[in-house]
DNA sequence: ATTAAAAAGTGATAAATATCATATTTTGTA
DNA sequence: TACAAAATATGATATTTATCACTTTTTAAT
């Protein structure tokens, strides 16, 4: 039996938030939904998508892939947000690849579905042009991040961040499944560079280790290492 | 006398394409007319935006002040195009700071009427989150290219970029007065580097130089250095 | 036209980062 | 559980880039 939107536990994290319950039957109607494990792909740079996808739960990144081979990553995503709205509302292929980090469940919305939507309910199409507006914020601080600060700066921003967004675990590890590669793809170094500093980071009791994963013992510190000092 | 929006060279540039001609006649009346120089501030980062400005004529550059003091350039704009929409549209302050690049003249329009016309009209609306859906793509490529080409690679696309965009004089410059330093802040290096790697590639006969003004002599190889060969 | 300020240019050197080689540990799977 | 593959780790070294100090050239204002 086919999970109901209006009653979706992530109904309010979105856009989609909105959308009044007699109109989510349609969409309850017409979307799929799918399980995904870590490293499986949503989508991929270059395919035409026939609708969004909202993630129910789990994280994912977008990458981009780099003339030289390497990926990117331009952004993370987590539970409640949709994916794909960009390039539906653009009517142009996907520009970004989306792969799970984790285990995770992701509805598919039609495109038409979406389309409609956007015509009809002005709320709708106007939370998805604010959320697009601050993507773009976003995107443009990365920019500056990732031209003004060297390699050092940039992995004590991303620790702070991965903690801020996808939180901690009982023990008080980030609670987010990240191989080294992954965080060097993030920001933009390579991956013995990243798993030296976070030697550093750890030998200066900035942060603790335990296997792949990262627990933030000074947090002060390491925003201050973010400007520089 | 007031000039008329719905006679402006400008107007099939940007989303107001899309506004038939009486609804313009609202803003004409409302808007005011600006002429800045080079160097003079439209607006600043953390300003409060009472309106949108559009850009009839003339080139300007977007930036952000990092921590450690330096400017990085986000973007650049020139004549036909909308500044400050992202923040009326968010409801929040500027994010960026806009500067003229040259003279330029610049119509103000104040935020009430683009509202009005966002909410009324269904495709300005729909052209303003085309827009910035195409702005959000170009800074995430913006994001790949800074954090995976080297110093070098940075240069030789935006040059490329800079002629792409700018355009060229009857005899062959770049058509944009830009500092070493200002290269120096939009590709995230040291205004030196920029200055030595200007001189390489001159010697290396891929550009040549008067005074400050660039001239690209072979495209081909630009792009080859743009992938890293 | 003169002059001060800003910008461009260059060399020497230091610091940051990438690359390559290789060892060790962890992980997933047969 | 064993074993191959992937991921992590570390050292040595090369390369890239920043920084500092200084000179020359250009620009803009009086």
């Amino acid at each position: 039996m086919k999970s109901q939107c209006e009653k979706c536990v992530i109904r309010d994290l979105n856009s989609l938030i909105t959308v009044p319950s007699d109109e989510l039957l349609g969409i309850s109607k017409n979307k799929t939904t799918l399980h995904i494990k870590r490293g499986e792909v949503i989508f991929s740079e270059g395919a035409s998508l026939k609708g969004v996808y909202c993630l129910r739960n789990g994280k994912c990144k977008l990458t981009k892939l780099a003339p030289n081979g390497k990926e990117q990553i331009v952004r993370f995503i987590k539970k409640g947000e949709l994916v794909g709205h960009r390039s539906v509302i653009s009517n142009s292929v996907a520009h970004l690849t989306v792969t799970a980090l984790e285990e995770m469940d992701v509805c598919f919305i039609p495109k038409n579905e979406i389309i409609d939507l956007f015509k009809k309910n002005s709320e709708f199409s106007f939370e998805i042009t604010k959320s697009l507006a601050e993507d773009l914020d976003k995107a443009n601080s990365s920019i500056a991040n990732m031209a003004q600060k060297n390699v050092r700066e940039r992995l004590a921003e991303s620790l702070l961040f991965f903690e801020k967004i996808f939180g901690v675990d009982n023990e008080g590890y980030i609670s987010v499944n990240l191989t080294r590669e992954e965080i060097a793809n993030a920001i933009g170094t390579a991956t013995e560079s990243t798993i030296r500093l976070l030697s550093e980071f750890k030998k200066d009791g900035f942060i603790s280790l335990s296997g792949k994963k990262i627990k933030l013992e000074d947090k002060v510190k390491l925003q201050h290492l973010t400007e520089g000092f």
